[in-house]
DNA sequence: CTAGAGTTTGGACTTTGTCTAATTCGAGAT
DNA sequence: ATCTCGAATTAGACAAAGTCCAAACTCTAG
């Protein structure tokens, strides 16, 4: 499946999202490329012509987004989070020299021997994060 | 093993850290407690007579700290970075409700069908956080 | 006591993210 | 085509976590 701006009003619409100009924008930064970006990072690609999108849209709009299940949030830099496209299960790889994080599939990861969740939990996520640096 | 102000020196000292006044109340904090502290709690719970230790010189000890391998930085909250004193292999149970944070210990633990790390790539360490929050 | 390396400090600064009140937008009614 | 009104967006002030730096302090060896 391939991601254009087209696609991305009824993308939004799927998730019970009102598709805005500036929603569309945003989504198509995420998925037009499949990657990880931050908060900053969006907002640069969103403005690249002239300053269109205000910071609060993008925090806003990154927000709903996870909220309504269209994104993911990926914790593994102190400083900032990530956003990631892809909601399928799957772990991450993590370099923690350049900052690069790649996708890991979760689907060959079998995690066994975790211990029973605590009374009246329940369970919200298994995040792995593999950190690796350059050999040396 | 228990820990008092009187075995800091020598721990800070086995981890070739020069045992200074503000290094040990810092220590003491952590290992006293054996609980996950941010650089926030640990700078209040070093100040709470009066203001003794610097704001400047909680982050570049517990950094130090980190680099020599006396604790562990745990990245599970998007807004501040935990500092923990048990180095041995464990996991972390996430409450993200309460922010609360559990170790679980990894030797019952088994992760298996990791991809190979890729060329020239070292592994740094490997991250499991079960993120649970009250059920309803 | 003195020198010098190592440590600590206050405070200014940066970055990431939040908040709010005012404005603008746009879909549906007319 | 225009009006209306709730939803969305905005600028900019604010907050919190963390970094940086030059000056001051401390401790130990001589």
């Amino acid at each position: 499946m391939r991601y254009s701006r087209d696609n991305m009003a009824g993308l939004l619409r799927s998730h019970d999202i009102n598709p805005t100009h500036q929603r569309i924008e945003i989504a198509y930064a995420l998925f037009s490329r499949m990657e990880h970006l931050s908060a900053d990072q969006v907002m640069a690609l969103v403005n690249v012509h002239h300053s269109e999108t205000s910071k609060a849209t993008v925090y806003n709009t990154l927000s709903l987004f996870l909220q309504k299940g269209l994104i993911r949030e990926v914790i593994v830099d102190p400083n900032k989070v990530f956003y990631d496209p892809n909601t399928r299960p799957h772990h991450h790889l993590y370099d923690v020299e350049s900052g690069h994080l790649t996708d890991v599939d979760a689907e060959d990861i079998h995690i066994s021997g975790l211990p029973p969740l605590p009374e009246g939990a329940a369970l919200e996520g298994i995040d792995l994060i593999v950190r690796i640096r350059k050999a040396g």
